[in-house]
DNA sequence: GATGTTTTTCACCAAATCATCATTATATTA
DNA sequence: TAATATAATGATGATTTGGTGAAAAACATC
């Protein structure tokens, strides 16, 4: 689920657009302004922003800027006609923009077509202390490098792009070795989850990034 | 195999449509109009609608509408360029939509993509104080979670999913042990039914939840 | 083919969970 | 009110599940 921060101080807009993005399949954050769109930046990790220019308190500019800082994909939300903003826009990196009035299907579909250029740009996630690149295929903590095995790495990979979902046992083995158990021995799954956690746990004893869920599976938050 | 309801009065597309969805592995029932939709929406269970939103009889919103209180995801089918149908069927909580003319292929992708959402989509269902995300498999009261069994959130998820109807002993041990009690002790439902309210009650000897009806069985409001 | 690594399996353990029993409480009805 | 049926309770072995260490099998690299 990807994680989008909306900064806009218009509440009807942000109302309508967080229900539409929801649906989508979007987790929506939002901010009614540059100082509180900076402060969630700092505090949070999001995959893409979504910043109408014209804020009551300061241009969308520096809000753009720390973005890009940390590398996050930008999309402008604009009044149309407005081509100076555009411009200005765009020359600070933002990725896309969007005239308003827009039809939230346009928006989506944007916005997908930048998550997806920047998907195979090896975006950096940072979860639990450990940061994984995907592009790059490399994982770390603090800085250190953590080695994982090719079924390790896949299975940290379905954790990740589950966030916060109970897996099934069977979920995983179908997820990474395409059965549902019938051919690989289940105690395989186990042995994994243990190495795993050993790798990129603190203390594997008492797992806090791959949970287990007694009778339903794991779960990564 | 999904089953889709194709609420459509255009003879030939109804035609064209159920042929392509068929072959690609869906269950396609057609209604000629409002009237027979709304006929079959109370007879039949189905996974997902889509809906004309021109019919002969009337446009599709009443459709749409009893299908939202079905929890049923709808799809419009609309004539391009219809701005105002597009908008205030979003509005309605339709899921998606696609303009006439479309690839049947484009239709085929939202119909999964929307479906896709709908499987996963573990919404929170708040519940007598307590709120169950199917999704995370995390149950809590008042911020406080509550660890349950297995089992336990089985037996739980059996009532949500049959909030208001009396469920006899009989109908639990089938949803639950898939037997009507041959096999396991009918006693055993009893014990389950009292470790459940111990955990989500907050007076277990007054259960507000789950409440006994003598002689039928159980049910949650 | 020797060597080192990764993947899979095996055997065993501990703890959580499950099914059942005997007993007690409560409602229904004769 | 007593008898009967139904449901609740507490306690207790049995079973399942997931975790562990080690070893075998498969795979790759030189």
């Amino acid at each position: 689920m990807y994680r989008l921060l909306l900064v806009e101080d218009d509440e009807s807009i942000v109302k309508s657009l967080t229900e539409y993005l929801s649906q989508e399949g979007f987790f929506v954050e939002s901010a009614n302004g540059q100082k509180e769109a900076l402060l969630k930046l700092d505090n949070s990790v999001y995959d893409l922003l979504l910043v109408d220019i014209s804020l009551a308190d300061g241009n969308g500019f520096a809000v753009c800027a720390l973005a890009k800082e940390k590398n996050y994909p930008v999309i402008f939300l604009t009044a149309s006609g407005d081509e100076y903003s555009v411009v200005a826009g765009l020359d600070m990196g933002a990725d896309d923009y969007i005239s308003k009035p827009f039809r939230p299907r346009e928006l989506v579909s944007r916005i997908k077509s930048v998550l997806r250029r920047y998907a195979n740009t090896g975006q950096t996630v940072q979860i639990h202390g450990i940061s994984i690149n995907t592009d790059k295929g490399a994982v770390s903590r603090d800085g250190k490098d953590i080695f994982l095995s090719a079924l390790e790495y896949r299975l940290l990979l379905v954790f990740l792009n589950n966030r916060g979902s109970v897996l099934s046992r069977n979920r995983l083995l179908e997820e990474i070795w395409d059965t549902c158990g019938d051919f690989v021995n289940d105690n395989t799954l186990t042995v994994y989850i243990k190495r795993l956690r050993e790798k990129i746990e603190t203390n594997p004893q008492e797992p806090k990034i791959i949970k287990t869920i007694r009778g339903l599976g794991y779960r990564m938050d």
